[in-house]
Order: C-alpha cells, then structure tokens, then sequence
DNA sequence: TGTACATCAGTGAACGCGCGTTCACTGATGTAC
DNA sequence: TGTACATCAGTGAACGCGCGTTCACTGATGTAC
C-alpha cells in the first residue's frame, strides 16, 4: 500500500497519529470489501464491525458513504499514476521504448496486484454515484499525461516517424483541446496513435481482469508484452 | 429490443403466451434497473413492485436473482452477436474493409444504446456472482469469432499481409489453442493483430461508455470511426 | 357438451438478515492558564 | 506543576428503509374423459 506524502501528512500529536492510523484503517477494510464484495457493496457498517467499533463511530472519520467512495477512487489513480511515474523514471530518459514498455507494465502489474481498486476506476461506473469531477479528473489523467509527455519527447526526438494519417477536422479540434490542456507538444497524427496506444493499453489491462480472455492464454504476459511492444511500434518508437 | 427466435419460443397456449410476456417484462424492467442501480441493485422485489405484483410470484418465473442475471448476461451478448452479425452480413463479404468497420460499428451503437448491458459483460465482474461457463463462453466469443472469420478471410484472399513480427514460443502455442478453438486459418502474425484490433475495440468502447475521455472529445464518433481505420490498417485490410 | 381434476398464477405472512445516518450521551485525552 | 475546561473517540438506541427466499393458501384457467 504506497502514498502519497505530503506536508500536511505529518502527524504532530498522538491522538493525531491515531487519527491517520483510523482513516488508514478504515480505507484498509473498505479496499478488501470491493474485492469481496463490489463497489456498491461497500458498507460503512461491515467495516464498522471489523474495526470492533460501534457504527456510528465510523462517522468520526468519514462523512459519508460515498465521501469515502471518494476517497477510494482518488487514492487508486494516485497510487496508479505513482506506479506509472516511478517505472517511467526508472528508465534512461532517452529509451522512449524503454519507458513506454516500464509504463504499460507497471500499470499492468498494479491493476493484477490491486484488482478492485482497478475495478472501481477503469470498469463500470458506480451506480449511483457520481464522482465530484473537481477531485478525480487531475488524478485520473496522471498516466494519459505522463504517456503524452512520452509521445512529446518523441516526436522531438525522432528520426522518423510514422507515416502520418490525415485526421477529419472535427478531430482535429478535438485534438487541438487535448493538446492544450495537456500542454503538449504533440502533433495530429501521433497524437492520434497515442491515444489508440493508450486505450489499447487499458483495453489489455481490462480483457484480462474482467475475463474476456477466458482460458485464452496460459501466459498472460507474454501476450502482453508482445501487444505492448506492437503498440510502441504504432506510435513509431525507435526498437 | 431484439430476440433470437428459436422454435421452442412458438407460444402454443394463450397461457403460455402470458407467462412469455410476463418473462419478458422481467427482463425488461430488470434491464432498467441495472441501467439506474448497477448490476447488484438488481432486486426482485423491486421489480415485482413494479409489475404490481407480490415479491413472491416473481418466482413463479425465475427461479432466482442470481439466474436472472446469467439470462440478463446471456441475453446482452447475443444482443451484441446479432447486432455484430448483421452488421458483417450487410456489407459484400469481399469488402473485409467495410465488414470490420460495419462491425466495429455496430459494437459501439449497440453499447451505447444498451449502456448497462454492455457493462453487465465488459464492465467489472459482478460481485459475488460467478456466471455458469457452460452458458456463457459461447455466446460471450461470438463478436471474436465473428471477427477471426474475418481475419481468416483476409489471410486466404489478401495479396499481402502485414511484414509478420516473429512471436515468442509461449505465445505461439497459445495462438495455437484459439485457432483449434476458433476453428480458424489465421496464422500467427495476423491472429495476434488480430487480438489486439479486437482488445483496442472494445477498449475504445469501454473507454467512451465508463468515462475515461471526460470531456476530451466533443464528437467521440469521429475519433472513433477514425481509430477503427487504423486497426483495420494494423491488420492490413486493403483500403 | 359437460363435468372432474390437475395445473398454474398470484397472495400474504413470515424468517432473518442487511443498510446509512442521526442523536444525546459518557469518559478519556489534550490544552491553556 | 496542578487545575479547569474544551476537544474528541466511541457508545447505544433509534428511524425508516431495503433485500432474497419459503410456505401454505385461494381461485382461476386449462385438460381429459
């Protein structure tokens, strides 16, 4: 269980301390319930009883079921973006291949280790709940941004790259906003396989744990592997 | 709302027509339920409140929640398989080109038309519901069949293939397990593209459908249409 | 064509269980003087 | 250093609601002779 370390993290008096301690634990139990029992399944009062607390206490803590349903979801996209970013610095700056292929295997590896946080960010939405956008969108779009700043590397760097595809305009627009907000500077074309790279990148992660692959593969990494080193032949990265 | 019509579905007695629509309409309020409380709201007493009937005669048609799912789940993936399948029979069986698009297209309007089923089967597992295998595996690979069909009339009637990329031995052998399965003449090169055409189409699906994109496309059908192209290239599909 | 019997749809009560959230409260721990 | 007060963790009862499933039953519809 990795986090986030901040400033304000650190824990000045005991019944502080304590306090972290509680949330942490009580994030602990919720986490095993959605692999057990699904996201609707969360329940305040189930984690109440494993904590040996009455129920209500656990409101000490957490305002509200879906309060910390978000919870949840922030910390599965942050824990995920680390995991991305720690494998991406982990390789020379310059193996674009190298890190791409650190990426996708870091973000296979967590979603295999954490299947249901997985389940909560990348399957079907809670019903139900909405999560409030202005919590989740940063976090969620820590992997599609570091993979960005990858493809923009490349394209500053590369000999040669694909032969581009003329995009419609309306993509071209669409395109346009990304790149903006991204800030990011990566051409139509190679934003364009970027982007299908990605989404065939979690397309993978997906079909694997939601078992679409039924007893398809009896090496599921090697499968992948091969897929991920065909995508970064897509967006054109050196071998 | 499509069905296959098998001959045993012939309604004979007036009362037997009765207890098909009245099958039918649990379904169908079962269906919206899913699309408003997710897979495990799906309450039998709610949708015999619904009927206006008591929460026990509901059993006179289902013998219980968990089997109501598995024919929820059976019923979407033929939804899908005959959407995907009429699809492909629309278009010259020589224009490989136009059958994947055909077919690529009518996964996605089928999914967004039917947002809840789809993420009954692609979405995350149910929790604490395990879908029999022996009901499920096959209609659940009929849009993969559908498309190694293709791909295997591709292989048998293209002037050329994409350069083939060697794949590593443990990949092979399970490239050699699907083609058995599948009944397939597709060799190893093309069947992994393939694959991987197939993974990164659903993957454009999932991402629209549980909301990965937020926000990044104004006109998601342009995109789409345009990274199906693309697939249909890393397949080598003659333009 | 009419009657006797079997089949089936639907009732209503019950079992035993779950949930989120509020509220007034006790008692321990921390803080300010 | 000791005392008074404020803060906070946790209690226990309650509100109002949900669920799947079983069971003995009534009464209508179908079937066989």
């Amino acid at each position: 269980m990795r986090h986030h370390v901040h400033m304000a993290d650190r824990p000045k008096s005991p019944r502080q301390r304590a306090r972290a301690q509680a949330i942490r634990d009580i994030k602990r139990i919720a986490r095993r319930q959605l692999t057990t029992e699904g996201s609707s399944g969360l329940s305040l009062r189930a984690i109440a009883r494993e904590l040996g607390i009455v129920s209500s206490a656990v409101y000490r803590y957490v305002p509200s079921r879906d309060e910390l349903l978000t919870m949840l979801i922030e910390d599965a996209y942050n824990a995920l973006g680390d995991a991305a970013e720690k494998a991406d610095r982990g390789r020379d700056p310059d193996d674009l291949r190298g890190r791409w292929t650190a990426i996708g295997r870091a973000v296979r590896a967590w979603a295999v280790k954490h299947p249901s946080d997985y389940a909560l960010v990348y399957g079907s939405p809670v019903p139900g709940y909405a999560a409030p956008r202005e919590r989740t969108v940063g976090p969620g779009t820590r992997v599609g941004a570091l993979l960005v700043r990858l493809y923009a590397d490349h394209q500053r760097t590369a000999e040669r790259l694909p032969e581009p595809t003329p995009v419609p305009r309306t993509l071209h627009r669409d395109l346009a906003g990304i790149r903006k907000t991204l800030d990011a500077d990566v051409g139509d074309d190679l934003l364009a396989r970027g982007i299908l790279a990605w989404t065939a990148l979690f397309g993978l992660v997906s079909f694997e744990l939601f078992g679409q692959y039924v007893g398809g593969f009896a090496d599921y990494g090697v499968h992948f592997d091969h897929q991920l080193a065909r995508l970064a032949d897509y967006v054109g990265l050196p071998a």
